[in-house]
DNA sequence: AACTTTGTTCAAAAAAACTTGAACAAAATG
DNA sequence: CATTTTGTTCAAGTTTTTTTGAACAAAGTT
């Protein structure tokens, strides 16, 4: 079973180790400490809080407190929605964002040099290239709200324009 | 501008030389040969062909013929949808798919070994993982529709087997 | 305060992914 | 049919990413 975790991860560019930890996690009934993670999994240390770091960044772990144990437990995150945005937030805002600030440069590099007809053929596929980025900004809330079990698509509200 | 593909390209796990190829048929108001993306690229032979046939299976690259030359030539999808459709296709469903045949070897795991508690556990969380690869399941296509401005979403069809 | 427990950091080692280039195949040309 | 053009394949080299483990910091115990 954390097999799949680990292709998940692969998947998602993420590493082995990770995909490990958070399938143990997902497997296990009760929360786990570091420790335990360390020896059930046969990894080292390093790896451990590595991943762990990652995996609360991404929200896909929380700390659970253990009465009498001075140590960290870990529980999974076990909503998609909060998994989904998690790894949107951390991975692809980033990038959309500065993604802008760049066309915006290449805008104004366009200006600068070459001949007419160049120039309108850059502009054009700058014009694509703003499209994209665009719909993909409307996606997320789409997307979002599909995990969500928010209900868009029924009889009422067949119109697409509304949804977005 | 090739840059922002050379980005583009890894943040969907794709590496540097598929980004700079699609970069520059993006940028170039001609379709290129085989040749001229070797030179202008200055990259391998190998790479701009292990390149080129990654991006023919995505769809994200086209054979354009041009009179009076033997040589291949490309042009760069510029539909999103396309593009788009062709990477799930390529990268998500087979992993899709072959999800579900393992969820189903992992519930016979199940059956099989394992106190009555940890079964009871196990099982639910098998669910979990089916309930979220059903959820995928149903995104794609609400995806596809944002991206195409189809009309899926109709009263007559909102099963996800009439889209497909 | 000295000691133990718990977890982080980071340089070096190991593994994985990517690129190169030479050998090879396929098809057109002379 | 020999030769040239065009593109593919794949083993070896290079680069990048991931993992390890030892040194370190922080906080709790005795």
């Amino acid at each position: 079973m954390i097999d799949v975790f680990v292709r998940a991860a692969s998947l998602i560019g993420l590493p082995r180790s990770i995909g490990e930890i958070y399938g143990l996690l997902f497997c296990t009934p009760q929360a786990l400490s570091f420790d335990e993670l360390v020896e059930r999994l046969q990894i080292s240390k390093g790896s451990v809080s590595q991943g762990l770091k990652v995996l609360r960044q991404l929200g896909a772990v929380k700390l659970h407190y253990v009465p009498g144990s001075r140590r960290d437990h870990y529980q999974p995150e076990l909503s998609m929605k909060r998994l989904v945005r998690g790894f949107i937030k951390d991975q692809f805002e980033p990038h959309l964002l500065s993604g802008s600030q760049r066309l915006d440069n290449i805008e104004a590099l366009i200006q600068e040099a070459g001949d007419e007809a160049s120039h309108a053929h850059a502009l054009s596929r700058l014009g694509t290239l703003r499209s994209w980025q665009q719909r993909t900004r409307k996606l997320m809330p789409i997307i979002m709200a599909v995990l969500g079990g928010a209900k868009f698509f029924d009889k009422e509200s067949t119109d697409q324009e509304t949804i977005i």
